[in-house]
DNA sequence: CCCCATATTGAACATCGTTCATACTGAATA
DNA sequence: TATTCAGTATGAACGATGTTCAATATGGGG
């Protein structure tokens, strides 16, 4: 009876992802996903381990979203512009998908547990397409090297996106955003040729 | 007998912090703040309007802290330097002072509402100083992209900051954080000043 | 000494996530 | 078909939490 359970499995997370869509991540409730799913309360905590739970898969299905917009965005670009593609791009699905795309960080489980291995491979994922980027830029580029910058450039684009969009008060229309991330990575991608041109000189 | 009740609160927010500094913002309770602060339940919403307010207060202190801290990183050094030294100053002041670093940016107030000016003071104070450090370093630019420009750099530097230190898993020594500080600020700086060469010769 | 504005108290309330005894369901079996 | 029974669904109940407020205590001025 495995069909039945894994349709309201689906359904629980249709209806968690709808309600976070408009109420965010703290307007979350139970009752209220459970009513909308169609079932008793209780029987989303027979579908999930608990609310968390239900959370991560929600927040997984954003990480495939974001991803393929990631992967989209890349598609068939010299290594320079689609890294500047992917940064757009990753302001863009901010943008327009605000409220998942904060519940992707917003959400924090319950001290000293990590999020199972699952989860971890969507967050993998999404990475994947920029380390595959920053290795068409830089084919000589160790592996281990490749990851832990992947991640700094990811995350000095993900701050500036965070930051600015959080700034709800003075509007900063979007366009200034969009400047500020073609510097950065402008920066960015200089400092790296020039790196690895004197490197390539002994 | 307005001395009495800015006692009340000086307590309250000593208490609420040191809270925060075990048990970080999730696990701070009006009963525990309230208890250790030797009042009444109902004297918290007395002294503050609700406790988000007070968490406020506990954030405000904590950026003063961190504002002197990189005041301190900055102090005497020369542009180039100081801008480095007060993007380490941030990582330590983050990694030596993690609950009260986190709560900074996991409190958010009700939808709809924003920081009271007095508490976007205290965000300002921290601000001023990459502001200042950059204008050290680029004494031709002028005031608006100067306040944009930094925000754009605190946020990547920001970014790669709250990244390493919340990928709780695999340990990330903090030494490859500190190299990939360095090397992300020298990018930003090596692009800052070529920008800045380029539009001086017309 | 009394008075009253003001502060303090903590029981009560509403709202959460979570649990669990109970009822139900449906397929395998006699 | 009738009977079982393992798995599922249910929603009342529980404990925790932020917040309110009627009742009480306080303390300084007339």
């Amino acid at each position: 009876m495995t069909a039945k359970r894994e349709a309201l499995r689906a359904k629980l997370i249709e209806s968690a992802e709808k309600r976070m869509k408009t109420n965010g991540l703290t307007g979350l409730r139970a009752r209220d996903i459970t009513k909308d799913a169609g079932c008793a309360l209780g029987g989303l905590y027979n579908a999930f381990g608990d609310l968390d739970e239900l959370v991560l898969h929600v927040n997984a299905r954003t990480l495939d979203r974001l991803s393929a917009e990631i992967e989209a965005a890349r598609d068939g670009l010299a290594p320079q512009a689609a890294l500047l593609s992917i940064a757009h791009g990753y302001a863009r699905f901010a943008r327009e998908n605000r409220a998942l795309w904060d519940a992707l960080f917003d959400h924090k489980l319950a001290e000293g547990t990590q999020a199972p291995d699952w989860f971890r491979e969507h967050q993998r994922g999404v990475m994947a397409h920029v380390v595959a980027a920053l290795a068409d830029l830089q084919p000589d580029m160790p592996q281990a090297v490749l990851h832990l910058r992947s991640r700094t450039y990811f995350s000095a684009i993900h701050g500036v996106v965070a930051i600015s969009l959080q700034e709800r008060f003075v509007g900063l229309p979007g366009d200034d955003l969009e400047a500020e991330i073609e510097r950065l990575v402008g920066d960015i991608l200089a400092g790296s040729l020039r790196a690895s041109a004197a490197s390539a000189v002994p």
